[in-house]
DNA sequence: AATGAAACTGGACCACGGTCCGGTTAAGGT
DNA sequence: ACCTTAACCGGACCGTGGTCCAGTTTCATT
């Protein structure tokens, strides 16, 4: 089973005073695994209703999955489940949470040629690889994790690898508008993107994968 | 008002043995305002529904109308107008149908640098600026329309573009993967990043084209 | 004008995401 | 051990998208 265990990524945000868990601080490399002081019995039931997910999705796939179910299998109610994770996005995004944090891990302090040391390009190649493929595995979960396409970009997550591209793309073309070309870079990865090109139009990975390469190498091309 | 009038992109395809409104036939060029040959009174309804949906957009927005007030607005049950436009979706892509054929036509027969005549790259740069804009002053509707994830390639209107796109870069770069480019060329004009980049981030309009030529430039830029 | 069948209609109905709030429980101070 | 309080809990409740089907309307045929 692919779950998370514990960890962050919950956002509730409510009309409460409150704020418990944190919003997740996908930046900050200190990974500790912190699961921000949860009352015991939230966090028990936190770490149950990831668990009961997991194991329906596995069953019924993600789309098949209501909230309630999750609910009722964890033995919880149905406000827990929103009180925890916000929405059902937020619970998906919360099962992939964990290696949303590996994949983050290994380009910001992992061995080259995806963390630093490489050369900026060679650590785009491997990022763009490693992006493809770990959604790919998991790509019934991306999808349902999409959130509307008003929050799509301002996604956590999304914002994360778009920096780290940015910042990449900057040592590179330190002209160029790197902002914008790193939302290019970060589009062709899209779940959605993948799963029609490769699930619905068929075509093999290898070729996503060598469209990245080109990709990469057009965009990062000086002009000269 | 900004409303269709008439005109197809319906889609119904139901448990009926029918098969009676015309699934958009976007890539046919004969202009004819077709409307399918629709019983009288489904033909009235249909202008009805459109004309109200468009009206409570204007005054709602089009994240706040439910086709429940749609169908009272218009004087028929919910039923009817499910059974029309199939969803959501597909009511709110009928609005926008209108202002998607007349790109069509321009960028298929229309004059240049848009339309057949100038050369490829040129028609390239006129075809994202246009498409741009025009999402732009529509995005609230782009936005609302936009599919779940495992449609969002699927989309007659968006596979139109895309088929354009690919051919243009077929002319200038007969050697490369052209399908792909064209998919990363297209993302650079989703209607939800122009949302981000432009509301939600603040960037003005002219960054965005710029971008875009930028973009252009550098994918069709043969390596040598 | 009458007739039959296909197409259309409307609104009751369902499922699911999300909200609300009275009651409960854990945690820290005394 | 007890008290206070803020956080948490559950499940009743609501709105909306989408389905269903018995009844009605249109239109081609005669």
């Amino acid at each position: 089973m692919l779950y998370a265990g514990f960890m962050s990524a919950d956002l509730p945000l409510f009309p409460q005073p409150q704020e418990p868990l944190d919003t997740p601080r996908l930046l900050e490399v200190g990974s500790a695994p912190d699961e921000p002081c949860l009352r015991a019995d939230a966090a028990r039931n936190r770490a149950r209703l990831l668990e009961a997910a997991a194991e329906l999705i596995a069953e019924h796939g993600a789309a098949g999955v209501t909230m309630e179910a999750v609910a009722a299998a964890a033995g919880v109610g149905k406000g827990t489940v929103f009180r925890r994770f916000g929405d059902r996005t937020g619970l998906l995004t919360a099962l992939l949470d964990h290696s949303a944090r590996k994949l983050q891990a290994d380009f910001l302090g992992g061995p080259p040629p995806l963390g630093p040391g490489a050369p900026p390009v060679e650590r785009l190649h491997a990022f763009g690889r490693a992006v493809l493929y770990r959604t790919a595995e998991q790509l019934d979960l991306h999808l349902a994790a999409q959130p509307e396409p008003t929050r799509r970009f301002s996604h956590p997550a999304r914002r994360g690898l778009h920096t780290h591209v940015t910042m990449l793309l900057r040592q590179i073309l330190p002209d160029a508008d790197c902002d914008l070309l790193a939302q290019t870079l970060m589009a062709y990865l899209d779940p959605a993107l993948i799963n029609h090109l490769n699930r619905q139009c068929g075509m093999p990975m290898e070729r996503l994968e060598n469209g990245w390469t080109d990709l990469v190498a057009r965009v990062t091309s000086t002009g000269t």
